[in-house]
DNA sequence: GCAGATTGTTTTAGCGCTAACTAGAACGGA
DNA sequence: TCCGTTCTAGTTAGCGCTAAAACAATCTGC
């Protein structure tokens, strides 16, 4: 009846009507039911928004830029977690799509066959967020981590390092870690250089981690003079080690991470990374996602990507 | 038809048409609307989860204790983040119960008036979790914070200090900050000591925040002898700047900090700190949820206390 | 005072599924 | 042969809302 109009407010009830239904809503506590609103109505306001993991500071902070967007909209973000699995990915997307949800940003470029398959028929803004590397089903946001490794590759070899180590995570989950690699490797190439020594590791990445690792690879290759992380907080941990061992850094050894976590400014020397504009690439995809959704005109396929900022810090200069 | 039958793996179907249904389903590139199977079956497999904030890794860790449990169930989590406030939390609240989740795990045991009538009223089990201090809806898990901030107390002025600051977030917005501080006070009063300088900030909490904040109390109020922070990523900040300046930790000064949150474990010196079972709480919360889903018996009003370990580290205690 | 425009309210018909019921087939014991 | 009993397949009636159409009331201008 007019009850649905008052509550949707949209215009074409008088006041008086209008006071007296929102009246006896609330002395009835009366919460509609979106189930039923969404499916008469064939809208549904809710982003499926599909992640890797939570509990790594980079996810969350891209959850940050999208939810500042999606607040002033009637837009609602949900999220799931793949920890990396492409058959989670694929059950996760199930589940969302079977919501019919405005739109899906979604982590990474490459997806199972059926998930592809999904987001292609799913009829949806899709935005593909932090890789562009690779071709998108819809639109894209984020940043080249193969650019952003042979940067870091190409800094590195300015200063006159050498004698190159890697730290990173195991690669064959994560499809990011991987290209930065293949970039940095690469770059290094290109300028006479190749990696001394590498180690992957699985599992969280904490301070602790970071240092193990550091002083596992400084006993075998004592003669590093470079350490490059796949994240800020296993470098960080290195950084530590290095500065407890009384390691002149960067003179003797310079170090690097990846991310620009705001959180380890404050270390005893700031260190050497590349910001991954984390939060700019959530507020980008959300308003990729809303701009879909008000203008009648889906499907735009755009193609943005963001240039991380290497800042050289204290650790990246030959002393 | 006999479609929704197989879809849903009742029994009372033959494996010939069982197989034949799922075939076209299959080629058909179905996938069912949950908005509609939810509307008419009046069961709708998500958790709704509030939370303040993504941004600090305690909520992350308490979502992954969720996920892991949920996990092996048909509910699926969704989350909604209030930046601790209330008028947020009211908003989100009423958007997740116009989906009709099957369950509710809400931070916090202060709600706004709305928001408590809400729930009381959703008919669903309701979880608070990450405080006892105070009376749930229907169920809690939780650690008391106030009991957390006495302990700290007692094991520092067991260990002799006497000068103490305390370094921590503005506290109207966090309840649960705001309980530790108070049974930190009362538990020093017991000891016969009091707060002999404090600061509170707002804004991230980062090591850099850290720094800047025991530099200036140290500076205002040289003779502390112990400093407590209300989060350990504050704490490692101000440790790593009582090192550089060559305090003598724990012996000239004492820290602590709160959380246990195990990404700092490697820094130079083992923080003292104290555990928030937040995985745990997660778990814990998700149980409940799910054993009022599963057996036709809700309003179970659990209250489940979680005991916090102290852990000393290296920086409580004298030297 | 009446056609036509304007505004306000009520009615109707689903949205895509599920639960509960009904109908049909297959089988066996009396 | 007939009537239960068990199985399977098909039918029906909503879930609580929205969109569009139908209807009613009020107003405008000539």
């Amino acid at each position: 009846m007019t009850v649905s109009r008052v509550l949707r407010q949209r215009g074409d009830v008088s006041e008086t009507t209008r006071a007296r239904v929102l009246e006896s809503a609330r002395s009835l506590g009366y919460v509609p039911n979106k189930i039923a609103g969404a499916l008469a109505s064939q809208r549904v306001n809710l982003v499926g928004v599909i992640i890797p993991s939570l509990s790594n500071m980079v996810f969350p902070e891209v959850m940050t830029g999208i939810s500042e967007v999606l607040e002033e909209s009637p837009l609602q973000p949900v999220v799931g977690v793949t920890h990396y699995r492409p058959d989670q990915e694929e059950k996760v997307l199930y589940e969302m799509l079977s919501w019919r949800p405005s739109g899906v940003i979604i982590a990474g470029l490459e997806h199972s066959e059926a998930a592809r398959a999904m987001l292609l028929n799913a009829g949806i803004p899709i935005v593909e967020i932090m890789d562009v590397d690779g071709e998108p089903v819809d639109s894209m946001v984020g940043i080249s981590h193969r650019r952003a490794g042979a940067e870091m590759a190409r800094a590195i070899a300015m200063a006159g390092y050498r004698r190159i180590g890697f730290m990173g995570t195991k690669m064959p989950l994560d499809h990011r870690a991987r290209k930065r690699f293949e970039g940095f490797t690469e770059a290094l190439a290109k300028a006479g250089l190749e990696i001394a020594d590498q180690e992957f590791y699985s599992g969280g990445s904490g301070l602790a981690k970071g240092r193990e690792l550091t002083e596992e690879m400084l006993a075998r290759t004592p003669d590093l003079d470079f350490l490059y992380y796949s994240n800020d907080m296993i470098a960080a941990g290195g950084l530590l080690y290095c500065l407890d061992k009384g390691i002149d850094v960067p003179g003797k050894v310079g170090l690097a991470g990846f991310n620009g976590i705001e959180l380890i400014d404050g270390l005893p020397r700031q260190l050497a990374t590349m910001d991954a504009c984390r939060r700019e690439i959530g507020r980008k995809a959300a308003e990729i996602i809303l701009k879909c959704t008000e203008e009648g005109a889906p499907e735009l396929g755009e193609k943005l990507e963001l240039r991380p900022t290497l800042s050289m810090g204290d650790t990246l200069k030959r002393g």
